[in-house]
DNA sequence: GATGAATGAGTATTCATTCAT
DNA sequence: TATGAATGAATACTCATTCAT
């Protein structure tokens, strides 16, 4: 068993490692240019590695999803853990929590999205799309208890709680898309955050109740 | 005159035609996956046509974005002008003109971020480019100085418009990209706008004072 | 006849027109570089014009090899023709018609070489391989007597007369072939003139008897 | 160092064989109407192996010239080398030294010539063309001393060694061509070679003053 | 496990040629 | 005749993936 573990462990390190390279190439050239060559390069492996851990280059791109996404249920688990706050105060943690992640991996966050509704992305295995979307759909519940709470007490707007979390996730989305998409990322990212804080502010301020 | 002016005509007929069967293929598989074979079939036309009148395939898709940009423009530019609407009134009109370009071209539109972020899309000539920041430009601006009469009005929160603005937009984009993710479109647009209409309320809540 | 003749006229004026401009064009392009729709500008005409003078643009860049060797069969007849000149003399009028052969035309010269030499130009029209080839042999072969009486009347060293026109013409062409690779043309005509002269100096001198 | 050392050789032997197949089918087809699809199918690969050694066809074709080139190089070096010998003895060596060259790739020693006056190869490497350049270079500057000594020695007819030079060169390169061009090599490379001998002989008498 | 050389399918683009007007 | 818009065959090159070592 020792060295069946250590096996994995080695094993888990070397995806990891790939994982980190791939990050590195895809954020810089974005999922068509970058080449599993460029990968193999940047992990310092030959080509030939990468396949032995991943399917294939959707499969190692589609992992750096899952990677924020099983972030993503952390950070959203734990502010629904905070029992004495009620859901305003989880309303801002949630926020805080959204800008972590955002942290964690600024630009693969919006390309998850695009993985999602690509219609090219076909040869993901069923157990990798599965785990994508179980994860999604956790946070995202998670997230709707929030609103849920706040709209059964009264707190939040009367709108059906999925919707409210729909919307919160959109609103994040879009920010950090827009302004990448105007190449803030790296030269202005005070900017990013700001505008981030705006969006966030007032969501929290259209969702309580006046 | 007659004559030159028809063939003007006809010439842009066919740059419609194969704008519209882009859009269609562009949209079913992307832009990497869609062949311009596929948008020659598409137009009923053979591949060496579609050089005809766009330069290459980066410059055909970019021509879709340029058209809903233009739109956009448009629809801006008549909210603006409702002289006797205060900013709260052209925020709300400025909301419907949204819904409305969100129905003009549901998928182009988040490809339209792609465009501007990508590293990848530089074949395009430079009128092009030109074009596309010159009207992205106009419109943000003018979407921003409704923010700023109602800021200087103090009909509206104290930010700075253009940060306003981009929230806006950014909010607009965010819900369509998210939900377009999650392939609600076609299938349950009733969704969609239900959920832009609850981020817009959330928007408008949020910016106006208390 | 009379209108018989002048729309003969005429089409033989704007062969003469295509012919002027595929020349400009192929001489800075180079064969393959060049296109159709070049030359039918140069020409300013349209590209479906051009089909109804020649076949194809093998034939009408033959065409181009077709003038000269008709320019130069016309200069060797000359030279053939005075009566009362030597071989000796002969030799000389001949390397000076050469001279005038290569002002004619600098590039499409060498060019023709490609042209008999490549197993691209199966396209041309039976009778033009077959003008090309008979121009190509009546002036190698009216050199060819040049060299004959010189080495009957024993004036000129003992090898065969048409070893001998060849090694003029490869000498010519070779000049020009070899400082052409040099992008002398244009540059410095003068030195490719010098450089011609020299060969043909050394030619003259090697085929006299001592 | 002994698996560096055979890898290096695996590749050069690689490299060999990928030249072999395109000379092949560059001589048969020329440079034009060869497809990287033949040479690979003539060198038992794919097309893609082709890439891995060769950055594009044109490089591809422009390696067979740096091949003769280096060869000429080493036989002229030789001749120079040659220290008892004369001037005369040098240039008859020389022209021995030609002949080999000739048979060492009769068809792309005119393609040279083509290569270094074409416009259109400018894909070429910085590296590669200035190895072919320097190649020329030294070659021809070698030569041009044989005649320097002539001519010093006053065994040569008083013309710049340069001039001597190209014109040799030149003599040499125009008969390959002209008789190429007539479709001779294969066929009848006994009356090729005669006739270059008649050139050379020719070349020779008229070097040599009287 | 790791390698990396080899593969070969896939595609944007060009341009000689045609033909309806 | 002349046009020039439309054609569509042809091809260099890339790169994800494989597999013998």
């Amino acid at each position: 068993m020792g060295i069946q573990e250590r096996k994995e462990r080695e094993k888990e390190r070397r995806r990891q490692q790939i994982m980190v390279a791939a990050k590195r190439v895809f954020s810089e050239k974005g999922f068509n240019k970058a080449t599993m060559e460029d990968i193999a390069q940047e992990a310092e492996l030959s080509p030939g590695t990468l396949y032995l851990y991943f399917k294939n280059k959707e499969e190692l791109y589609a992992s750096l999803s899952l990677r924020i996404l099983q972030y993503l249920l952390i950070r959203v688990e734990h502010v629904i853990d905070e029992k004495d706050a009620g859901p305003d105060q989880k309303l801002k943690s949630l926020m805080e929590a959204m800008y972590d992640v955002y942290e964690f991996d600024p630009l693969i966050i919006i390309n998850m999205f695009h993985l999602q509704s690509s219609e090219t992305l076909k040869n993901l295995s069923p157990e990798l799309m599965d785990q994508i979307k179980d994860l999604s759909r956790k946070s995202l519940s998670l997230i709707a208890t929030i609103f849920r709470d706040g709209v059964e007490q009264d707190l939040f707007i009367d709108r059906h709680a999925v919707a409210l979390a729909d919307t919160f996730w959109a609103l994040f989305s879009g920010v950090v898309l827009w302004l990448t998409s105007k190449k803030i990322i790296d030269e202005q990212k005070d900017y990013l955050k700001q505008t981030l804080e705006i969006a966030f502010e007032i969501f929290g301020r259209g969702v309580k109740k006046s």
